[in-house]
DNA sequence: GTTACTGCAAAGCTTTTGCATCCCT
DNA sequence: AGGGATGCAAAAGCTTTGCAGTAAC
């Protein structure tokens, strides 16, 4: 879902991060965005719009965001770090075949398991990657048979 | 848990994969080992008892054994892969004060969303990560107030 | 005017690769 | 003996960093 770039700047001034225009380019690049970007697929969209964009502000910028709570930082790629502007807890359908990540947003029932309980270690959040194959690879397949 | 080395020799021999000392070396240390350890952590346990192996060869051998099925590689760690002699399916723990990850290997009751069938997604495994903090990091926690 | 951000290039890590040599089978 | 594995070093990716110049406030 989509929201106000505009108040978004407003609640960045307030915190006192200063606002250029690569850093709007990135947001408004990530605002809404499920496709899990890795960070040349951001620096590639962005620098169509500014070509003097560098890789070292795409980095900086998403450290900056990550540590101010906007986006996360998403370890479900063995080759390259994905980042997520969804941060509310969410989970992942991959697809094995062609390594599509969707999101889930539902609400799963999560049960905390006896181990951890026994280990004395205290859950905070839990996240669920589903493995199989999405519905465009198997159509795919079947051509295939 | 512990396997029978000696077995895995003889399926490695029928499956016509040589065996050599680093090879086995790499398996003896993987063997029931649950620590999820990175590349360099095998290649530094291994070199104590093979001075001469490299670095290249650990990675060699752990894409051979990845294809055989015998290992899994971990995509729980943004900063190196990591690998895991449990090929059974099963869940982390991962304390986000040490980054230290334990295994869960109950069973979880996990429900398929109605959004993977929505997509027409077929699911065919899931992994669950808890995060959280351990008793380790929670007791210096309370030292430290 | 300050302060923080950008862009460049260099460096740092992790992982892969080519190739001559070696050694399991 | 033959073929695959090893070791080295170089290269390839991804990510970080230092620093001078620049733009936001």
């Amino acid at each position: 879902m989509k929201t106000n770039i505009a108040t978004k700047i407003k609640e960045y001034k307030a915190r006192g991060i200063k606002l250029t225009h690569q850093r709007l380019a990135i947001l408004e690049y990530l605002d809404g965005n499920t496709s899990h970007p890795s960070a040349e697929n951001i620096y590639k969209a962005v620098k169509r719009k500014f070509p003097m964009m560098s890789f070292a502000t795409v980095y900086k910028t998403l450290e900056t965001l990550r540590q101010k709570g906007d986006i996360i930082e998403l370890t479900i790629d063995p080759l390259r770090r994905r980042y997520d502007p969804d941060i509310k807890p969410h989970h992942h359908l991959i697809c094995i075949k062609c390594k599509k990540i969707a999101d889930i947003e539902a609400d799963l029932p999560i049960v905390i398991p006896d181990e951890a309980k026994k280990e004395g270690f205290e859950v905070t959040g839990n996240q669920v990657e589903f493995y199989g194959i999405c519905s465009n690879c198997k159509s795919k397949e079947n051509h295939n048979h």
